[in-house]
DNA sequence: CCACGATCCTGCTAGC
DNA sequence: TGCTAGCAGGATCGTG
């Protein structure tokens, strides 16, 4: 599951092979409903001819920014891969959008779910309204204790849902929430409005360090993720809490349980992030 | 504001 | 061995 580190990530790779190059072809959509506001003919008029001016990331959405103020906006949600291929290379299974460049480079969007996306805005100020709408701070900018603190003031849900709500802070995903609740001993389950100060400092401070340590490694390949050269991460050999289900705590030896919250398997070490501070 | 359930998809796994 | 049922999971939407 691409996270805020695993598209970080991969915006970085296609930068380095990208920037400055034309596009020659958009082609090969199989699957109209990956194309929410926009169709395979309206992005080819769009982007041939046009070159790649930056990569970018906001949240889980990796940026195509081309001239023009023309840019595409891609989400993976769970499988979705964004993978570089030289000229003539062959073709994969669930390629669902081919980007040819000037220099031959196939740009593909490979997705076995169907569940990502790819937008295409046509100015600055519609890219701006998309973000705006859906999108909270992003968690590696000026987040520490305080600015944590004036978000979650008057929340009263629970701690876990906040953080994976994309528009109280983009880029978190189940396994970095997991693993940032673990890092600052915060069960889950807790309502906002029970962390203390304390422990609202620890959690601003574990978010940033769990998806620095994320990037570092080059993300997480739990599940189908590759980088843009089809690279897997390196981080799913670090993971405290997430998918150890059974396994004990790193930090105290007791078995890390595994339970639900909403529908999705939440990971926690039920010794040091206990539901009642007492 | 908050919780919960349904929805979208298909590869994989558990169970028979 | 082969089949099937059910799960996983991000975001969105509807309901309570």
């Amino acid at each position: 599951m691409p996270e805020l580190p695993e598209v970080e990530t991969t915006a970085r790779g296609l930068r380095e092979r990208i920037v400055g190059l034309r596009v020659r072809d958009v082609r090969g959509v199989d699957w109209p409903r990956m194309l929410p506001n926009t169709s395979e003919a309206e992005l080819r008029h769009a982007l041939v001819g046009r070159c790649v001016l930056d990569v970018d990331r906001r949240g889980k959405y990796v940026l195509l920014r081309f001239e023009d103020e023309t840019t595409v906006a891609i989400h993976r949600k769970m499988s979705g891969n964004l993978l570089l291929r030289r000229a003539g290379a062959a073709p994969e299974v669930h390629t669902h959008l081919e980007v040819e460049l000037l220099d031959g480079t196939l740009l593909r969007f490979v997705d076995p779910r169907k569940f990502g996306r790819v937008y295409l805005f046509r100015s600055s100020g519609e890219l701006a309204t998309f973000v705006a709408e859906r999108l909270g701070p992003e968690p590696l900018d000026l987040l520490d204790g305080q600015v944590l603190l004036d978000r979650l003031r008057g929340r009263r849900g629970r701690i876990k849902t906040l953080l994976l709500d994309q528009a109280f802070l983009a880029g978190i995903g189940n396994l970095y929430a997991d693993e940032a609740l673990w890092e600052a001993g915060i069960h889950p389950l807790r309502s906002a409005d029970s962390l203390t100060p304390a422990d609202v400092q620890r959690l601003a401070a574990a978010i940033q360090g769990v998806l620095r340590l994320g990037i570092e490694r080059r993300g997480t390949s739990f599940s189908s993720y590759l980088d843009a050269e089809g690279t897997p991460g390196g981080n799913q050999d670090f993971l405290h809490v997430y998918g150890r289900a059974n396994e004990p705590c790193p930090r105290c030896g007791t078995p890390i349980s595994r339970i639900l919250l909403g529908q999705r398997s939440t990971h926690v070490c039920p010794s040091c992030q206990p539901l009642s501070r007492s």
